[in-house]
DNA sequence: GGCGATCCCCTCAACGAACT
DNA sequence: AGTTCGTTGAGGGGATCGCC
């Protein structure tokens, strides 16, 4: 792909991020605060270094922008993140709430990343991220069970850790080369469908040293065949590294998984202990209760007998007061009746006595 | 039910390759 | 040289899910 001259890029200056009124879409788009994307980094051949950087396990390609070592998104996410989550906007949407601004590549970077394999050939925008930054993500995207919300898919879970999967990443594993932007990498191109474990011959003949011609056709053959062996060599050893910086991270894996898995186990009894001791209590506070409801109830039943007795005594005696009332009343009214009576004759009698005194001062 | 995180689906922009 | 098509990351909208 990268064999001939790339075509002349709009702005090589501004970088690869249309100025936001670039089109009538960008108007449009204008009226929204949304995520602003950052300008990209200045195009200087001094952020133009590229090196690739051990990280991880892997080789991952780094530029220096600013003074800040800063690796490839798309890339370090295809290595370490792609098991962990959704997709690459998950990790824009980390990202915005992680509040980690990434670097945003500009024409050149692209164009080296591209030709390093880090980046797909179809790539034409890319972001850089600080190792210290990535760790954050990959914090994030391992361990979301402290946070709130919808936790992530994990469909895999990622047992190996990163891995050159893509034949391109091979030319990566081959050491830290320095690239700039003007050093061409085509001779390391190859055909696709390389063995994922070893690369072809051909590519290791493209990776030998280059001999003078006066030696002979023999000589050739053997100096040749020297830096093809040189090549495997390094390249076993290079393998062997990476297989046991993968044990290692396993066996570190392991234990974290063990300590885990113990102090859950711990936190488990813990929590049955305590489920038990609450569990007696509410038999005993049940056994109180139902005891107090007892008594309540005896003590209700006494009450109410002993108000059915007051209303009881209360009527009969006003039934007794009633009657000795009446009977008063009656013997009252009889002496009156007989008083009375003894009043009209009284004056009766004194009404004769006059009538008789009159008569007999008459007839004198 | 509200809130926040995640995911799926979609469009857009930029680029390279192929074609006319 | 200009056009078309395919690829890829960027980014938004809305649905879904789990917690409080």
């Amino acid at each position: 792909m990268a064999t001939q001259p790339s075509p002349p890029l709009p702005s090589p200056g501004h970088g690869l991020s249309p100025p936001p009124v670039a089109s009538p879409l960008g108007l449009f788009k204008l009226d929204k605060p949304a995520y602003s994307t950052p300008p990209p980094a200045e195009n200087t051949p001094a952020n133009n270094v590229c090196r690739m950087i051990d990280y991880r396990g892997a080789k991952v390609a780094a530029f220096t922008v600013d003074g800040r070592e800063v690796i490839c998104l798309p890339q370090a996410f295809d290595l370490f993140l792609k098991h962990l989550v959704g997709g690459l906007h998950t990790v824009y949407t980390k990202l915005k709430r992680l509040d980690i601004t990434p670097v945003v590549c500009n024409v050149e970077q692209v164009r080296i990343l591209r030709g390093l394999g880090a980046i797909q050939p179809g790539v034409n925008r890319c972001k850089l991220l600080s190792k210290e930054e990535f760790d954050i993500l990959y914090e994030d995207c391992t361990n979301s069970s402290s946070r709130p919300g919808r936790p992530p898919k994990r469909a895999q879970p990622p047992l190996m850790p990163p891995l050159i999967h893509d034949h391109k990443k091979m030319h990566l594993e081959n050491g830290d080369f320095d690239f700039t932007g003007h050093t061409p990498i085509d001779s390391l191109e190859s055909p696709d469908s390389h063995s994922e474990g070893n690369p072809p011959l051909q590519s290791l003949v493209g990776m030998a040293p280059f001999l003078p011609e006066n030696i002979s056709s023999t000589e050739t053959l053997l100096t040749n065949i020297q830096g093809l062996l040189k090549v495997a060599a390094d390249n076993a050893r290079q393998q062997e590294k990476q297989v046991s910086m993968e044990k290692a991270e396993l066996k570190m894996e392991l234990l974290r998984e063990r300590e885990l898995r113990e102090a859950l186990e711990k936190q488990l009894g813990e929590e049955q202990r305590s489920r038990a001791v609450l569990q007696k209590r509410l038999k005993k506070e049940k056994k109180a209760k139902r005891k107090m409801l007892e008594q309540l109830e005896q003590e209700q039943r006494r009450r109410i007998q002993a108000e059915d007795g007051v209303k009881q005594t209360s009527s009969d005696s006003l039934r007794v007061l009633n009657e000795s009332l009446s009977q008063e009343l009656e013997v009252e009214r009889n002496a009156r009746t007989d008083a009375e009576r003894k009043l009209q004759d009284a004056q009766l009698y004194f009404k004769n006595l006059s009538s008789w005194s009159s008569l007999v001062s008459s007839s004198e």
